[in-house]
RNA sequence: GGGCGCGUAGCUCAGUUGGUCAGAGCACUACGUUGACAUCGUAGGGGUCACAAGUUCGAAUCUUGUCGCGCCCACCA
């Protein structure tokens, strides 16, 4: 055996295993394993978008631990890596760090920039995972920008259209100006501000009747308006349905229509609708068949010219119109929104004004509020699969199960189909050109699956020159890649299209999703909906839903309220293994504070492991014996004493509800009976308990024997229980215990090595003795913290009353520890001696009374 | 507006199917240890389990309602 090392040191340890598991490729996936053994599971690729928080130490530990415990347990883990690194957020940390604009800059170059930037990104989340300790398959290691994401992305994308599942539209789609992109409904956030509803009259044509006011947030949408929406039970309807109205400042006539969707309680019950200012708009627009009339362009901004005074888009006053469009020009939405409330109220035109607490939709990346334009756009169809999409989250098993709600309600509440080409630079091609083909203008060119990755940009189509296509330069939203991190792993999209058809019968679907619970609605929905489309399957069994990480104040961590912890910190000041330690007490989409409480006791227990473990090293390198396995040894008639047995009965006990608990994903009660067993039942008693029978005087060999191979056991058990929690201190006792002097020990993580319960049939065995023993044990020592003398004030004889005979042979088994854990000379079953003090047990069965023996003269 | 989660000792949290479920750790008090333990141990104080009503022989646990916190979805003219 080595030598153990008087303290812990947790940077030296983890150093050590960094080496020792590279060296070993200790988490390979094992291809020749028979594949009933496969585990696989659909690892998050981090966004490479600059920052690393502790939110990521959390949840990627959370899955690490489930990760760690599935390989123990013998399952063949494939457990990839891959980094995120294109799309929106990438590109703003390259604006960021290079200081550019990407909307400003040619493609070539901004990419270039892209691909100098990232690497570096990519190796703090590098640094970061490996010294965290996650099990990963390094070799499996994967970028969705890579060639290989790219082919499989596109061939997802020719998959979809070949199955009518992706189409080319022109409609009206979510817009963020500052990105100057389309995004997906998935990524509409919402801000509040306080706006004004302002209350504006439309004069009916004819003359007659009292204009028809309505109240909007949006005046400067009023040259977009096609026409007024009022609810047929209005007080006004039947006096204005079917009349016309004439809009303020661009004096167009639009019809009024009778709609039951709008709601007479709002503003005047009258509604301007406009192409377009919400999703109604877009609702009202298509049942009337309203004319699309834009006036806000690309970047937000008001149009310079617009088509006023035409046959389509008439006026009754065309050189007013046209003055108002001039006033407007170029202003974003929300100057031109100053500037008509100026041009209205000079005319006598806002009747009135209310403050309202408005919630506007915005862009999650930019932060600016949303435009709905009209351009053409790739939607993959999701709208008319709602049905089957909530199905297939069914077959899934949520973890915990009150996540799905969260999927489903956002399923019932699509409005779009998903939108995937994006305005931008840096992503995944989309693998198509237009012809310009005389006779076949405008037909949809796809990439041929056997040439790709593509770029349309660069490439052309098979048997098209140059000048005979238009390229198409969008890129596909990160979504759109992530969303077949399944099939990145098995490079396979389908049964007709992929690189590894075997590798992908083989792994598809996969065991296991870890994720965390901002990202259902893209991330899990997303795959989810690829994998039905592809395949008609779900794309794993099991989701594991993580929580959120909050500061010690209970508040969620950001940048503005200064509460934000830094994982680098954090790993420097306590080790790895104590913030694993903390990860693992909370459970499956609980989110839970940062609590230094939890830090400092995961730090005691790493200590007290230490010793433990140190305790029994220290009896078993003096001992010469061979170990086998609780069951054998008890079999053999080595591990023969009743507390020993009682031991490895209630340690097999452990192993049995940590396990269950592990098959459930709900590791913190894994560690919460790992840990109670441990601390109460291992240390505190059965260590005091042998501590003497071990290694000192006193015992007969065969006692000895009996608990050098218990503890033996014990300690190389435990350690595996904690194994997944505490990956280094625990393979480097692993390796302390089991090692000989100048090698070292298989890892204590490899695949298998989860303790077995074969004491199992055993458990129970000496169960009753074992806690009798405990309760006279605690008995005792309440008496002496009652005299207030040291738990190792001796006793002259000790006295155990109790009801029960039962006692007799217990007493007589176990003398020899009983004696010695109390100090005790003698110990006895029997009639409780008078003016001794005594305590009883907390069930009140077992009296146990101390006379004490009495101080020498040395120490009187 | 609809939904979900949470509200248990000063703090962070456990409490599976209703009956040793009133618990753990930290903090606090007293004492003891420093030959496994930059400590550890023993003992102790501390909670009407948010509130109310109900079901039951019995409820932290089930039902209904109320209040508070957080989140998701929707609305947002």
């Amino acid at each position: 055996m080595k030598a153990f090392p008087k303290r812990y040191k947790p940077k030296d340890a983890e150093a050590a295993c960094m080496g020792r598991w590279a060296d070993d490729d200790a988490f390979r996936w094992d291809e020749a394993a028979p594949a009933g053994d496969d585990y696989v599971i659909d690892t998050p690729p981090p966004t490479v978008s600059g920052t690393l928080h502790v939110g990521h130490v959390y949840s990627y530990t959370q899955a690490d631990i489930m990760a760690r415990y599935m390989r123990m347990s013998g399952r063949n883990v494939l457990y990839p890596i891959g980094w995120d690194d294109n799309g929106l957020p990438t590109e703003r940390l390259v604006e960021k760090v290079k200081k550019v604009r990407g909307g400003t800059m040619a493609r070539e170059e901004f990419v270039a920039l892209c691909r100098e930037v990232i690497p570096d990104y990519e190796q703090q989340f590098r640094d970061l995972f490996t010294r965290l300790a996650l099990s990963v398959d390094w070799s499996r290691e994967y970028q969705t920008i890579s060639d290989e994401s790219r082919t499989v992305s596109q061939l997802s994308f020719i998959d979809l259209y070949r199955k009518g599942l992706l189409e080319r539209r022109l409609e009206p789609t979510l817009w963020d100006p500052a990105d100057r992109t389309a995004i997906a409904q998935a990524e509409v956030e919402e801000t509040e501000r306080e706006g004004k509803l302002n209350y504006i009259p439309f004069e009916i044509e004819g003359g007659g009747l009292e204009p028809a006011v309505i109240a909007t947030t949006r005046p400067e949408l009023i040259g977009a308006c096609g026409g007024l929406m009022i609810h047929p039970e209005h007080p006004r309807a039947a006096e204005l349905i079917g009349k016309r109205a004439i809009s303020p400042l661009y004096s167009v006539p639009v019809e009024i229509y009778a709609e039951d969707t709008v709601d007479p309680e709002k503003g005047t019950g009258i509604v301007m609708c406009c192409t377009f200012g919400d999703v109604t708009d877009i609702q009202w627009f298509r049942t009337h068949k309203l004319p699309l009339r834009l006036v806000i362009d690309q970047a937000g901004k008001m149009k310079d010219a617009l088509d006023i005074g035409s046959e389509d888009w008439p006026s009754l006053n065309a050189d007013e119109a046209q003055a108002t469009i001039e006033a407007l020009a170029g202003l974003k939405a929300a100057k031109a929104k100053e500037a008509i409330l100026e041009l209205l109220q000079a005319r006598g035109l806002i009747l009135k004004q209310e403050a309202t607490h408005q919630v506007v939709p915005i862009a999650e990346r930019s932060g600016a509020p949303l435009e709905i334009i009209v351009t053409p756009q790739w939607f993959i169809r999701t709208l008319d699969f709602r049905d089957q999409i909530l199905a297939k989250g069914r077959e899934i098993t949520w973890r915990p199960e009150y996540m799905r709600q969260r999927f489903e309600s956002w399923v019932e509440g699509l409005k779009w189909d998903w939108s995937i080409s994006r305005q931008r630079h840096f992503g995944v091609p989309l693998p198509v050109w237009y012809s310009m083909r005389e006779g076949e203008e405008g037909k949809i060119l796809v990439a041929d699956p056997a040439r790709l990755p593509v770029d349309p940009t660069v490439d052309l189509p098979e048997g098209y020159a140059e000048d005979e296509v238009e390229r198409e330069r969008d890129v596909m939203d990160t979504w759109a890649t992530s969303s077949v991190t399944p099939q990145l792993v098995t490079r396979t999209i389908s049964d007709e299209l992929g690189l590894d058809q075997a590798a992908h019968e083989r792994l598809f679907p996969m065991s296991l999703r870890p994720q965390a619970h901002e990202i259902i609605r893209t991330w899990a929905f997303y795959t989810i909906v690829k994998a039905l489309h592809h395949q008609n399957d779900v794309p794993w069994r099991d989701i594991a839903i993580s929580g959120w990480c909050l500061a010690g104040d209970g508040q969620k961590m950001s940048k503005s309220k200064g509460n934000v912890i830094d994982p680098i910190k954090l790993l420097d000041d306590y080790g790895s293994d104590v913030v694993r330690y903390w990860t693992g007490t909370s459970r499956l989409g609980h989110d839970t504070v940062l609590s230094q409480n939890t830090l400092q006791q995961g730090k005691r227990l790493v200590t007290k492991l230490w010793n433990a473990v140190k305790l029994a090293h220290m009896a078993l390198e003096q001992a010469e014996i061979a170990p086998v396995s609780p069951k054998a040894d008890i079999e053999a008639g080595i591990i023969t004493h009743p507390l020993d047995q009682w031991l490895l009965g209630r340690l097999s006990d452990t192993v049995a509800k940590a396990g269950e608990a592990f098959e459930n994903y709900e590791y913190a009660n894994a560690l919460r009976v790992t840990e109670d067993f441990f601390w109460r039942t291992y240390c505190d008693n059965y260590l005091e308990i042998v501590k003497r029978r071990s290694r000192f005087e006193g015992a007969p060999d065969d006692e000895q024997r009996s608990a050098l191979h218990t503890l033996y056991h014990a300690s190389d058990a435990m350690i595996r229980l904690f194994a997944p929690f505490m990956p280094y201190v625990t393979d480097t006792l692993h390796d302390l215990l089991n090692a000989g002097e100048d090698e070292s020990a298989p890892t204590v993580h490899r695949r298998g090595s989860w303790p077995d319960r074969t004491v199992q049939a055993e458990a129970g065995l000496f169960e009753s003795e074992g806690e009798a023993f405990v309760a006279v044990l605690s008995a005792a020592r309440k008496v002496k913290s009652e005299l207030q003398v040291s738990m190792k004030a001796p006793v002259a004889r000790l006295t155990v009353t109790a009801k029960a005979e039962s006692l007799a042979d217990l007493i007589g088994d176990t003398a020899h520890d009983l004696q010695a854990v109390t100090s005790s000379e003698a110990v006895e079953l029997g009639k409780a001696p008078e003016d001794a003090p005594n305590a009883m047990s907390a069930d009140e069965a077992i009296t146990v009374t101390l006379k004490m023996a009495l101080p020498s003269d040395d120490e009187a």
